[in-house]
DNA sequence: TAGCTGACTTTGGTTTTCCTAAGCCAGCGG
DNA sequence: CCGCTGGCTTAGGAAAACCAAAGTCAGCTA
């Protein structure tokens, strides 16, 4: 165990998951683009507005998460108007859901309104409040307090 | 629920669970320092080199993690050495494990390494693997594709 | 009591990020 | 075929973040 704490200096850096995720995703306005998707915003200047940033930065950020593969630009027409592209999540960026409702998860306790949280997201089945959970493999829940970090295989091998 | 999408303008740049978490965390440098201190470290500089960051950057960020309740300074005193004060997770800070587990979850699935992941976390109880998942009140897995937004308190009764 | 080490802080300069304002272009409606 | 609207891009400048290098300070250890 010390010595995994010794190596992970050199390798946390380079070949870290959550490094890495952070790096495409881990800026303010690029989670809350991802937050307008998953809410089904699709176009550009709803997009801007609703996340509260500039046009340029909405551009630079949109083109990277398609360049990302997290979003898709897509044509489409509404009736009456002309044809124009709208942004929907790939697979890969809908898999960030997780990532976003345990962000939601942590505000609603932790800096939520007097009036409570804006929005409530929901089961469609059941209609019961969605968390996001820790839960290891074998079906148990997993607390914060039973849980352990060990080399991967990443790390094993280097 | 167009009227839920015109309201939403408004509010969710000033209430939103989200845009808040985002607020006290969504930086790589905070995220890392987290991700560092949910794996052990205590040090300063310890999280300095193993986040990647200069000492001023560590220093301010976890200045404001201390003010922001997300970390506690603690005296400590190594045998043979002098008192210091070490960096430990509060609850506050503990609870945004799912948050790094959903990233890590995340770049292992679309941003790993060949070699596989540098860490593994597992269950204390059972040795499994520990995800982040999205799991419903009533007990249902609730994966992306079966998840509604509705408007919350919060904005219902602005 | 002099030196060393860990834990910062200060300084100065570079790079990145973001905003406002203005401009451009495509296509539908008139 | 002219103008309007949506969806961007460009230009210029202000603000923030970050880094390296050097300095400070407290309390062991010798």
């Amino acid at each position: 165990m010390t010595d995994f704490l010794e190596q992970r200096d050199a390798w946390l850096t380079t070949n870290c998951s959550i490094a890495r995720a952070i790096e495409a995703v881990g800026n303010r306005s690029t989670l809350l683009l991802l937050r307008e998707a998953s809410f089904g915003t699709r176009r550009f200047d709803d997009f801007a507005r609703r996340v509260g940033i500039s046009e340029p930065v909405a551009a630079a950020r949109l083109k990277q998460l398609v360049a990302d593969g997290l979003l898709e630009r897509r044509p489409y027409q509404q009736p009456g108007q002309r044809t124009r592209d709208e942004y929907v999540l790939t697979r890969k960026g809908q898999e960030l859901l997780p990532v976003l409702t345990a962000l939601r998860q942590w505000g609603d306790a932790w800096a939520a309104d007097e009036a409570g949280p804006s929005v409530r997201v929901q089961h469609h089945d059941c209609g019961a409040a969605v968390h996001a959970r820790l839960r290891c493999e074998a079906g148990h829940d997993a607390p914060p307090g039973e849980i352990d970090v060990l080399p991967g295989p990443g790390l094993l091998r280097a």
